[in-house]
DNA sequence: CGGGTTCTTGACTATCTTCAACGAAAGTGG
DNA sequence: CCACTTTCGTTGAAGATAGTCAAGAACCCG
């Protein structure tokens, strides 16, 4: 998922894209820890991720790291330009991916309504992309921590009556890369969010929000 | 232009995109200063800049702006999510806009070679949005704003034997605001720039290069 | 020429990073 | 199954980078 982007319903029929009217590329699963592709790799499929979450990063050479996205099920993951991956992609946990061909989010390959999806799911990244942008050039810490928060819970958080659920399949580190911070300050942040009894945290990766309103209230600025 | 993407040769035929083969829309002209089109407003056509330079950028509730892009000749503006335009617009010069008609983008309208040539654009744009995560995320002042004049050089500078100039027709809160800095971190930034003989300043907005090995190496965080 | 905006500079402060240490958790091999 | 190793997470102290506040200079516009 792009975390920044609109929650879809839990039960939300994201294998809707159409079937495919040409020969149908078999599933493709990852285990947890390997990569799906480098940058730089030629680019002959695209992904839909059907269950897991992979991450998406690039490299500066002197070894510092961004998290483009985290892709959760739904997403669609590889887009080219100029033919090839511009960021490497990575199952944080064990991963099933729908391939689509690249020539059909190019010209259609025969197959309109599949063209169709993924170029939407191609606009739909671009408008989440800026949200990122927002995040990364314009809020604190806090706002940063909060927004990630509130943006997993509504996408993938679980629970009723005010409590949402939700499990971080990536470390810290991958948190503070992808929201330009250090894992040290996730860490604090985390820290402070747990002691103002807005979440509480089980077991290091598993966030349980007591305070949704006082989450999102954090996570647009107010007060801190 | 995306500031961070692949300069194009001065002389490339950005206008090679395909002639629509239905009624063509006249050019759009929108003088300095006023806006193209607006957060939230409904796509009714994307725009290539034929002339002039525009800003792209989203607003928070409480007046943090983010500056999303700059938008110079050649560039594709405007892409729809969920059929709206998801930043604001406005020409930061005198500037002409080739206007194509939204349903060109989203299923072709009878014009494959201009659909893929917008359908290329967009998926060029992710990648450009990439490096820019790059910079807000994970590089210093001073990286950002050498970053910036390396790229701008690339795309638009002009000059000979190793001096390039550059106009900024953007003020230093738009380029703060690009590039996730205040305005003042942006001013004593390049004033630092100036005194190290790197770069030389004309009357405010207009950047001469002085030494473009050495701004490259500041960029990617080489000494500083 | 005068008024408003933009840019620069300085002093001070806050936020976040860095460096370091330690503890917990998870994976490895006997 | 247990010791060993490694990775990951948390916390603290110190320091650096960039932000804030404020004032003045330069520029632009009518």
């Amino acid at each position: 998922m792009y975390v920044t982007s609109e929650p879809i319903a839990p039960d939300a029929d994201f294998f809707s894209a159409p079937q495919s009217t040409g020969r149908v590329l078999p599933d493709r699963r990852v285990a947890m820890g390997q990569h799906v592709f480098r940058e730089g790799d030629t680019v002959r499929q695209i992904y839909q991720v059907k269950s897991g979450v992979v991450r998406l990063a690039r490299l500066l050479e002197d070894g510092r790291r961004q998290v483009i996205a985290f892709g959760y099920p739904g997403d669609i993951v590889g887009f080219p330009s100029l033919g090839c991956y511009h960021s490497d992609c990575d199952a944080l946990t064990d991963t099933v991916l729908r391939p689509y061909r690249r020539q059909v989010l190019e010209d259609g390959g025969g197959d309109p309504a599949l063209h169709r999806f993924l170029l939407d799911a191609a606009l739909k990244e671009i408008s989440a992309m800026q949200d990122h942008f927002m995040m990364l050039g314009r809020k604190s810490a806090f706002e940063k921590v909060a927004s990630f928060l509130t943006a997993l819970c509504a996408r993938v958080g679980t629970g009723t009556d005010g409590h949402y659920t939700v499990k971080l399949p990536m470390t810290r580190g991958d948190i503070g890369d992808f929201l330009g911070m250090t894992t040290e300050t996730v860490s604090r942040t985390l820290t402070q969010l747990r002691k103002s009894g807005v979440i509480e945290i089980d077991h290091v990766n598993t966030v349980v929000v007591m305070n949704p309103e006082g989450l999102i209230a954090l996570a647009s600025g107010e007060a801190n």
